[in-house]
DNA sequence: GATGCTGCGCAGAAA
DNA sequence: GCGCAGCATC
């Protein structure tokens, strides 16, 4: 294999083969280079079989990119590898082996619509009221706590003895079991359930093992603890363990993702080769100084500098708008212009922002100046409800067990089947353990189930249990057909004589589209991997690049993605960073990785926006310029707006946040995410520490108190106050006295 | 049981 | 400024 396109750095990555190894990848240093001739080197130069290689990513578009440039290089045993995102490679592991934890290999997942009504499910059957605690909040709740390994036993044997959390207790072990019965997974689940099967069955756990003797991982930082566990555990033997990161692109720890996985590489394996790449082949050197100076703001990281041979380049493009629809029409305006001036293509060019909403006022633009463009993310294919309407009766076809998509389609199209019927079936499906498909084929049986709505509901069944006999015999395009003949939903929507009606037949045969393109695409197709595929599909995998228009995405959904030319807009305190990030040190570090991920993302030209006034909730509101802003290197800037960024920030220094600013942290204080079994220790107690986690204290403004964490670093407290709820304090600035 | 209207709460990023 | 949930009405 020809390794001389390779810079030093990068070619000492590609040559290590044995052991663990870290490779710590600056934006846009060649990262998937090395991993794809890594791969390919394995098998080429030290012929390694091609089915003891795994490699994992975040999106199933990094996954395929890496599978078809590995194939690029070695050619089609590349199929013989395990390329994939986690949640996919666990399916794969569960499909074959979650029969030994109860699981048939039938079992579907649930995205977060079908999460959300089995929360709700289970609120009703617990007399939960939904006023007092929103379903939402327990969903998220529930996501956090299995993103840190934190089962429902183990969550009650640590809080148990706190009545606020009794609720949730009951909630989540009913949430659980009925995730169970219904032969269903949620997201987490995927991998935890893995984890399951590998600690129950240590002769599954042996045989992956064994199997998979080199294990890469790219985007390492982004990794949650159960992701952590899963590849520690499959790299076991072997110790071949590959990872790639950049521990200042780490921006998910909302979903879990815990920095320190890349941080304590070493630790965690002894041993372990480290290498850099900070030689970038993507921006210009005024880009890149301008990151570095913002990433530089961040304490305690890996020191990294990115450089470049490319020349310094342009300067980075300040504007000050008025307010939103001002900062619209500059950046559509700017854009008219490259593509009259200089040669750029709509599609070179990116508008990224921090919240979804701010899409709004860039489209309107967009679109009176009939401009070509795509938002990523928002309303996906997938999310609509006529989809996932049909993707619920598939589902249930696939697996009479899951009573949330039977409850979902049972009166889609109208049957006249409402919500007294459905309490009564139930409550007989329940007695007889029973699931609801089960039980509505024996309608007759039950009282105050009769006359027509009883025939509905037994047609139902019919064509749901007739449909199911013929999914492995038939393709899938016909039983599609049959189904949306049969269910009527096509029929029911052209009876509305709507455009909007209109637009939905036309998604349902996009589907169908898709699930034959699927079916054609596959060796052993078959609905529930489609289903699977399906759910488990992510944003980024949405975006194509063959439409010529301009793309608009959040700063997340950026991340790994370049643009010759970037708008990097709504640059005001409270939007970004985010209003979560004021009172809260470590958000704001992980808000300016995502600034330095935004920057990063830009080759040619940058631009940088904000505006002083915003609507917020239909209100007009004034506002002040990000913080961010005043940590950039001025030098690098040049001015578009009628005042530069120096006077700006000069007028609107921040002030400094007062002690009783502090806000409540709005993470659960009794969530202690280290105490799962298998975590490592996250809160150290120094020796001889005044304070300690359960300790009752008091404080002279706040009253008496608990402390629930003391950080080992900085011995910040996290306490719950009887009156005043959560704070963080600095005890060797704060009056705390420890009651005893 | 279906449909249409009102008002509340909201919008942080997602596989 | 919008979407959804809940309620009133047919």
């Amino acid at each position: 294999m020809d390794l001389n396109g390779l810079n030093p750095a990068q070619r000492e990555a590609v040559l290590a083969v044995d052991g663990p190894i870290l490779v710590v990848a600056g934006a846009g240093s060649g990262k998937t280079r090395v991993l794809t001739h890594r791969i390919a080197h394995l098998v080429e130069a030290h012929d390694i079989f091609p089915s003891s290689i795994m490699a994992i990513t975040f999106t199933n578009k990094a996954a395929n990119e890496m599978k078809s440039r590995i194939e690029s290089l070695v050619g089609p045993v590349t199929s013989q590898m395990w390329v994939g995102t986690f949640h996919a490679l666990c399916v794969r592991i569960l499909r074959r082996d979650g029969h030994h934890i109860g699981y048939s290999s039938d079992f579907v997942i649930y995205d977060t619509t079908d999460q959300k009504a089995l929360v709700k499910n289970c609120f009703k059957a617990l007399n939960l009221d939904d006023k007092q605690t929103p379903i939402q909040s327990f969903q998220y709740k529930i996501s956090n706590c299995k993103n840190d390994m934190m089962t429902p036993e183990v969550y009650e044997t640590n809080f148990m003895k706190d009545p606020r959390e009794r609720d949730f207790i009951k909630l989540y072990k009913l949430y659980q079991e009925r995730l169970k019965a219904n032969q269903a997974m949620d997201f987490d689940d995927l991998l935890l359930k893995t984890l399951e099967l590998f600690d129950r069955y240590p002769e599954v756990l042996e045989y992956y093992r064994n199997k998979f003797k080199y294990v890469h991982v790219d985007e390492y930082q982004d990794t949650n603890k159960a992701q952590y566990l899963f590849i520690r555990k499959i790299t076991s033997k072997y110790k071949n363990v590959f990872v790639v990161g950049d521990g200042d692109q780490s921006i998910y720890r909302w979903r879990g993702a815990d920095i320190r996985n890349i941080q304590d590489f070493e630790k965690d394996y002894p041993g372990a080769t480290i290498i850099k790449l900070e030689q970038n082949y993507r921006s210009t050197q005024n880009i890149l100084d301008l990151a570095n100076g913002v990433i530089k703001n961040n304490p305690g990281r890996r020191d990294k500098n990115l450089w470049t041979e490319a020349e310094a380049g342009e300067k980075i493009r300040y504007y000050q708008a008025y307010d939103e629809k001002d900062e619209a029409r500059f950046i559509i305006g700017q854009i008219k212009r490259l593509i009259r001036e200089e040669e750029f293509k709509p599609s070179d060019c990116a508008i990224l922002y921090r919240t979804n909403v701010q899409s709004r006022a860039l489209e309107d633009v967009l679109n009176i100046e009939a401009m070509p463009y795509k938002v990523v993310g928002g309303l996906k294919f997938y999310e609509r409800k006529e989809i996932k309407d049909v993707l619920a009766y598939m589902k249930l076809m696939v697996n009479g067990a899951d009573d949330i998509s039977f409850l979902r389609v049972i009166n889609e199209p109208k049957r006249s089947i409402g919500d007294k019927t459905i309490e009564k079936l139930t409550d007989f499906a329940r007695e007889r353990g029973l699931s609801l498909l089960e039980a509505s084929g024996r309608v007759y049986e039950i009282d105050g189930i009769s006359g027509k709505t009883a025939a509905a509901m037994s047609e139902f069944h019919e064509i749901i249990v007739s449909l199911r006999a013929k999914i492995d015999l038939s393709f899938a395009g016909e039983v599609f057909d049959e189904l949306i003949e049969r269910t009527q939903i096509i029929a029911s929507y052209e009876r509305e004589r709507t455009d909007e009606a209109d637009g939905r037949i036309d998604n349902i045969y996009e589907l169908k589209t898709v699930i034959e393109e699927f079916e054609k695409r596959q060796d052993q197709p078959g609905i529930r991997d489609f289903l699977a595929e399906t759910t488990l599909k992510s944003d980024q995998d949405s975006i194509e690049a063959v439409e010529d228009g301009v793309l608009l995405m959040t700063l997340h959904a950026s991340k790994g993605l370049e643009f010759p030319v970037v708008f990097l807009v709504g640059l005001e305190q409270n939007l970004f960073p985010s209003y979560r990030a004021q009172d809260d040190e470590e958000e704001l570090e992980e808000e300016r990785r995502l600034c330095y991920v935004g920057i990063t993302r830009a080759e040619k030209l940058l631009y940088l926006t904000h505006a002083k006034n915003r609507n917020h909730y239909g209100r007009f509101e004034p506002r002040t310029p990000s913080r961010f802003l005043g940590e950039m290197n001025q030098l690098l800037i040049e001015n578009m707006s009628e005042r530069t960024l120096a006077s700006v920030l000069k007028e609107s220094k921040p002030k400094e946040p007062s002690f009783y600013d502090i806000k409540p942290v709005k993470k659960n204080p009794y969530f202690t995410p280290d105490m799962g079994n298998n975590a490592k220790p996250e809160t150290v107690l120094e020796e001889g520490s005044a304070f300690a986690p359960g300790d009752k204290i008091t404080h002279k403004v706040f009253g008496s108190g608990m402390i629930v964490t003391v950080d080992a670093k900085s011995s910040i407290l996290t306490i719950v106050f009887d009156a005043h709820g959560i704070k963080k304090l600095d005890p060797a600035i704060a009056q705390i006295k420890v009651i005893r």
